[in-house]
DNA sequence: CAAGCGTGGGT
DNA sequence: TACCCAAGCTT
């Protein structure tokens, strides 16, 4: 096209000869289709224009791990309402986080306001000219800092995010499945940056990973770099970055209890706020460990009192026995299995459970696991144990129910048909 | 250094 | 549907 040699020819490669450079990346041609090809972003000033660095980071900080699509319009609020660091300084913490709501990763939020204020504070209420100084303020990290100084300032910085990651694992063909290859491809991509345009440089490489050079199926036919690519050539570019290998785990075992009321109300409680499923909706289960012992399973199972015969109202005994047993749980965190409970106290029903056939099966990020499911039909009027409530089956769907559980579920459900069938 | 941190969109 | 994952940082 006419525009693409723009520039270009100003400065492309130096003396070398022609051709002998054809099979090696140069930055020139990436610049060349950025002029043809750049997004018009709210945050990106018009070509040859400055940018301005309070508007640079406010993007930066704002699209971490976040789409443009999310970012656009909170950054638009922000900015008018906001049209510098000294405005964002001076706000109260409180509005800048209910402005931010929505937006995800609320520490981000924080860290702008504390970093706005640092700016204004110890640094005359200009941004800091250098990486080293702007890695030390409040939420901004290696990317950032080096893509405000690359944008901003124009320096010869090399933000490396989840994109470039990918251009140039592809480009050299890294085999290394990161994190571990963040050294080399951060060399690679340095290596490449260019000493002027480094902030254009940095967006074209960025914008490439975003539209051509895509996770699944990148338009390779598209791309600039196509003929120097290693997995192009190679014919398996999609394959990069390697992944790195899942630890899958060990192995854990367990038993679900899946406890029905005559009204179709399901026993369920909730898991603690932190952790694994933290706060989400399950139904009891046992411990979730490498060596599960099936033969003792009901010995976790929850445990209840004889319904009143007159009301719902429950005696200090029912207390006490419901808290003891629950008070056997531990986190299900694999630790060996606790002790066996007391024999069962004077009142206490024994329930019938039935093993439900079949497993479910789940894959957690860190170890895949496998439940039994026991089921069991009880009185109308049973009380939950401590720490355990009923729902009925009509609020179920909504409820905070792990995709685990609601496997759980479907399983002593589908089950129940078959009985029945 | 692995884990935690939110949310919405794409496949 | 159920993941994957997106312009990362902090502890």
């Amino acid at each position: 096209m006419t525009l693409a040699g723009k520039r270009k020819s100003k400065k492309s490669s130096p003396p070398v000869s022609g051709r002998e450079n054809k099979t090696l990346p140069q930055a020139g041609d990436l610049l060349a289709w950025y002029d043809r090809h750049r997004r018009a972003l709210p945050w990106r000033a018009a070509p040859g224009q400055r940018s301005d660095p309070y508007r640079v980071w406010l993007s930066e900080i704002m699209l971490q791990q976040t789409t443009v699509k999310a970012v656009a319009p909170y950054y638009a609020r922000f900015l008018s309402r906001w049209p510098d660091v000294r405005a964002l300084a001076a706000a109260p913490l409180a509005e800048v986080l209910k402005t931010w709501a929505g937006l995800g990763y609320y520490a981000r939020a924080r860290n702008l306001h504390a970093c706005a204020r640092a700016v204004v504070e110890h640094h005359g209420g200009e941004f800091p000219r250098n990486e080293d100084a702007l890695r030390g303020l409040p939420g901004i990290g290696a990317y950032t800092a080096a893509a405000v100084a690359a944008i901003a300032f124009d320096i010869r910085a090399t933000p490396v995010d989840g994109n470039v990651e990918r251009v140039i694992a592809r480009l050299y063909a890294v085999e290394t499945p990161p994190p571990a290859a963040k050294p080399e491809i951060y060399r690679l991509a340095r290596a490449l940056t260019p000493s002027r345009r480094a902030g254009d440089f940095a967006q074209a490489l960025m914008d490439l990973g975003a539209t051509l050079c895509t996770p699944k199926r990148p338009a390779c036919a598209l791309c600039p770099w196509r003929d120097r690519c290693a997995a192009y050539r190679r014919g398996d570019a999609e394959t990069f970055p390697r992944r790195p290998p899942k630890r899958e785990g060990v192995l854990r075992r367990g038993a679900a209890f899946v406890a029905r009321r005559s009204d179709g109300s399901v026993l369920v409680r909730t898991r603690p706020a932190k952790g694994l499923l933290g706060g989400m909706t399950e139904v009891p289960t046992t411990e979730w460990a490498a060596e599960f012992d099936e033969a003792n399973a009901l010995v976790h199972a929850p445990r209840f009192s004889p319904p009143l015969p007159g009301g719902e109202r429950s005696t200090s005994r029912d207390t006490i026995a419901g808290s003891r047993v629950r008070g056997k749980r531990r986190q299900n965190s694999g630790l060996p299995v606790p002790p066996h409970p007391d024999p069962l106290p004077n009142g206490e029903r024994e329930t019938c459970w039935r093993r439900i056939p079949g497993i479910v099966r789940h894959v957690f990020t860190h170890f895949p696991l496998e439940l039994k499911v026991y089921a069991a039909d009880l009185p109308l009027r049973t009380r939950a144990p401590t720490g355990m409530r009923w729902v009925a089956s009509a609020d179920i769907a909504h409820e905070a129910l792990p995709s685990l559980m609601r496997k759980v579920l479907a399983h002593a459900q589908t089950s129940d048909r078959i009985d029945k069938a």
